[in-house]
Parts: structure tokens; sequence; C-alpha cells
DNA sequence: GTATTTGCAAAAGCTTTGCTGCAAC
DNA sequence: GTTGCAGCAAAGCTTTTGCAAATAC
């Protein structure tokens, strides 16, 4: 493991937000800035693949580009806000029982699940 | 309503498979050949505005394009077969319950939601 | 006749690749 | 010393934008 490589994994699992291959190397410029953008999305795509790391699209809120976090101990389900652009995180035992019931019916072994939704938050929705 | 776009409604609708905007165009131009790939944009982001059509990224199992589907008059949840590529669908009334439990709880007014598993399909899980 | 939609070309944005040199062990 | 990683520059792909001409009603 490498020096840049373990500043990347340091700074997506101490991330207060989800944060997108710009804003990643951005953070890591401050410690090294000798860092390549292209060092960030090899990292990113070797954390991917050992399931390290969730790929998010927050519901496209703001264009086609790619959200990081590093993979928690619960699946949990972010609620992209339409209007304030504001995400929120949401755990629930139904998903659980959700990704079992897929598991067992349709003899599907689940790596990773991605859940998304988008609406308005209980600030906008009355606007 | 013009005839371009309800020409890609008509695909949109009768696909049979999920199609990202490159092959909607090939669709289209079979019919229309003066129709120009920045229509079908146009379209499809009118269409996902009146929430008529849905945008997915299937896992981003084919880099990050997206596929457009007609809104169902039930929500499914997709499953990405990272090996064969095979997409399936799946109906669950948990998933119903699950998007209620988050407008009580959260009060989070949903629009659209979008569930991905990426994992490995019956066929699959064994090799 | 007015308002909206389209084509064209070009730009923009994010991500990936090829290759050479450097770092890790 | 060998193997794999990083930097640089450039290309690749998908998507968006600006503007003049064409279409819809």
């Amino acid at each position: 493991m490498t020096r840049q490589r373990r500043l990347l994994i340091q700074i997506i699992q101490g991330a207060d937000r989800h944060m997108d291959a710009f804003a990643l190397w951005d953070r890591a410029r401050n410690v090294d800035p000798t860092l390549n953008k292209v060092t960030v999305y090899r990292t990113l795509a070797m954390l991917k693949n050992y399931g390290l790391v969730d790929e998010l699209d927050l519901m496209h809120l703001r264009g086609g580009k790619h959200y990081y976090e590093a993979r928690a101990t619960r699946d949990h389900i972010h609620l992209a806000c339409l209007k304030c652009g504001s995400i929120q995180e949401f755990e629930s035992s139904l998903f659980e029982k959700l990704k079992g019931q897929i598991e067992r019916e349709r003899r599907f072994s689940i790596r990773t699940v991605r859940v998304e939704a988008g609406g308005y938050c209980d600030k906008c929705r009355g606007q």
C-alpha cells in the first residue's frame, strides 16, 4: 500500500459528506500537492473493486458525476431533496428484509445495493 | 406535441430492454433519419421532468451512461449481474412498505426512487 | 403571427488510457 | 532487481449549450 493511497482512503473514511472525485482530489492536494487527479480515479477503481467504497449518483442532482463513500457496516438509503439539494441517510430493517427476499426468491447474490430517492424533504415539501 | 417527440416516447414505451440515449437515437433514426441526437437528450430531459421516464445507471456496468425506461404503474428494483450483465426486475410489497416508512418517518415526499443491486445472478453465482 | 422546437457545431464535463519514469519491497 | 504505482498529456464518451432556421398551433 502506497502513501498516496493511504491518504485517499483516509480522506474518504473521514469525509463528513459525499464527495466526488474532484473534491477528493482537492482535499488530498492540501496534504500532498503532487498527487494527480488520475491517481484519485485509479484508487477509487481499486477500492470499488475490493468493495471498500460505494459509488453513488445521488439522483444526478448535480449532473452526471459520481460520489463516493466508505462502505458502512450497515447499508443505508439516500434521500436527495430536489429543491434544496440536501442528502439524508436512512436505515431500516425493512430494507434488510427486502435484500433477504431478493437473495431468496431470485437466488441473486447481492454484492452492493444502491437505493436513492429523489423528492422533497420536510423543510421543502410545503413550499 | 411534435412528431419527433411522439416517436421517441413510442420507442421508450415499446422498448424491450433498457436503452441509453444513443440506442434510442439509433432506433429513432430508422424511422426518421433527420432526427438529431440532441433532440433525444432534450426530449429525455422533458420526460424526466414530467415523471414519465426514469433514469437508471444499472450499477455503471457499462460506464457512466444512463438508461431510460417508461415509468411503470408500480416501482421495481433492478438486479444487475456483475458477471453476465443481465438485468432482472423485481417487485415487492416490502419495497412499497419501505417507501411508506420513509415518507412517514422522515416526512420526505418521494417523487422517484431508484433501487439497483449489483451481484451475481442464479446462473453465474456458482461459477 | 407568435412561441416553441430542431439541427448543427462546438463546448463542457467527467473519466480513462498509453507510456515513461519512480517508488515499494 | 522486479513488480507494481504515479505523473503527464492526451484522448474518449456522454451530455449540454448557443444560435439561426424550421415547425407547430
